[in-house]
DNA sequence: TCGCATCTATTGTATGATGAATGAAATTGC
DNA sequence: GCAATTTCATTCATCATACAATAGATGCGA
């Protein structure tokens, strides 16, 4: 009896025969999103008018406007009344968006996203960990100790490995009770996923971080910002030693600071 | 027979005898966002269902959604189906927004904003003038020299001052060219305003202020980083030292962190 | 041919209606 | 009496349409 309990037809690909109204933004978005990234439609051009774009996609101009509305607001296009929707230039991408980081693919690698995510861990890491050594509750270090936990239980995990170890920054930052750096850790947030899962590629290197996570709860534990703020100097230091052949291997990478530890 | 061509009536704040679809929604996301602000609707309540704000505010459900969207992107309510819509916390509300900050008013002072964002330029500006200096091309040193003049020239006009003052600090984080700064600079940039807008109050430290920003200029144009640097160290010195009194007559403001000078 | 007003195509904003999803309350089964 | 199920009110998503505003194209007169 329960055969219309089972009408959960999520095909989010397929055409299906029955035109009931699905929901179709998101692929819309996407497909867009894609055709942009992957330079189909290349920066500066003027995609199709939106009614165009409509009979494209079947589907009706709201649903296109919203989608358009959508890349908007991550940057990657830009709509002027009459003219039509142009492609913005790169520089405006917000490439810390984690659908651009999904739509761009392998071709993230263009995006020097591994040293300025470094050098702004570099900048304000430490720094957060000195405020939240003396800012923390006792709840939030616990959390961040339940974080490294998880990180130790990972195993071989590195999936798992990743997601804890990007939980744990993003508790450190919200503990150092600062709303900028709050809100910061949900922006970079998809970004330092990408960048520790570079790091963390190499499984024998994952003790030492470990040891270090640990070491920056006690110090947080004692209140001791110095302390504190030495381990995430530590820390940096080893991420960005095992991220050192991943951005070597296409050039660039701003100069020396992202090995330094001032 | 061009009565017809004759109907550009843009007035936007009018009643109009010809109401033929006002353009409402910024109105109607601004009365809303302003009873949440004002705590008219205090946090965790939940407000009138979408259908009695349409009779409320005597437009169509369209409208009320768009404007909910708008108010549930900048973190101040969040919506679920068949529950309503709740204000939140206000730790989720992105008060960097410079809506938010608008209708907050004369409130902004609750939330601690000059703390925190001279904890974060104290964080990040150092190392954007140091990048700065070895990365920005000539044509972003021009600019910066630029908005000095223009901060030079602003004479008792506090507004154009700040205004300036606020260009010149977006210049030097997209000229450290790293887009985590740059993108930083966007989000904090209506804060900022407000920021310096407290620190240039007393027209007579402007002198003081004036010769320190050319002076970093001075340094980038030599690239020598360090010197950047350090007078950027000196010039959040003087912004904490007028900031002092507007920050220390509602207590809180963390602790030391924003006098000192590492 | 040049400069100005007018026209027109395209994007932007608003409306009402309807299917779809959701979760709490009412109802039924045991 | 309690738990599972159904109902139902409400929000979410889409559609078709109409009106508004604007910038480029057109056309006219001097």
């Amino acid at each position: 009896m329960d055969a219309k309990s089972t009408q959960r037809k999520s095909e989010t690909g397929g055409d299906a025969a029955q035109p009931r109204r699905p929901r179709v933004q998101k692929d819309i978005t996407a497909a867009i999103g894609l055709d942009i990234c992957s330079e189909r439609y290349p920066v500066g051009s003027v995609l199709p008018k939106e009614n165009d774009l409509c009979d494209r996609y079947g589907v009706s101009r709201t649903v296109i406007r919203e989608s358009l509305k959508a890349l908007a607001a991550r940057g990657l296009v830009h709509g002027r009344p009459r003219i039509g929707t142009m492609v913005c230039e790169k520089e405006e991408w917000n490439i810390l968006d984690p659908q651009i980081l999904a739509w761009m693919g392998p071709r993230i690698e263009e995006l020097d996203l591994l040293g300025c995510i470094l050098e702004t861990r570099r900048t304000v890491e430490p720094v957060a960990a000195e405020f939240a050594a003396e800012r923390a509750t006792v709840q939030e270090i616990a959390d961040l100790e339940n974080a490294w936990k998880r990180m130790r239980d990972a195993g071989a995990d590195t999936e798992a490995f990743t997601r804890a170890d990007v939980h744990f920054h993003e508790l450190l930052l919200k503990a150092s009770h600062n709303r900028v750096f709050r809100q910061l850790s949900s922006i970079i947030d998809a970004a330092m996923k990408y960048a520790l899962h570079c790091s963390n590629k190499a499984v024998d290197k994952r003790d030492e971080a470990l040891d270090i996570h640990r070491e920056l709860v006690e110090a947080l534990r004692l209140r001791d910002g110095a302390a504190a703020r030495a381990c995430s100097h530590r820390m940096l230091d080893l991420a960005a030693r095992d991220l050192a052949p991943a951005m070597r291997q296409r050039g660039q990478a701003g100069r020396t600071h992202l090995t330094k530890s001032p």
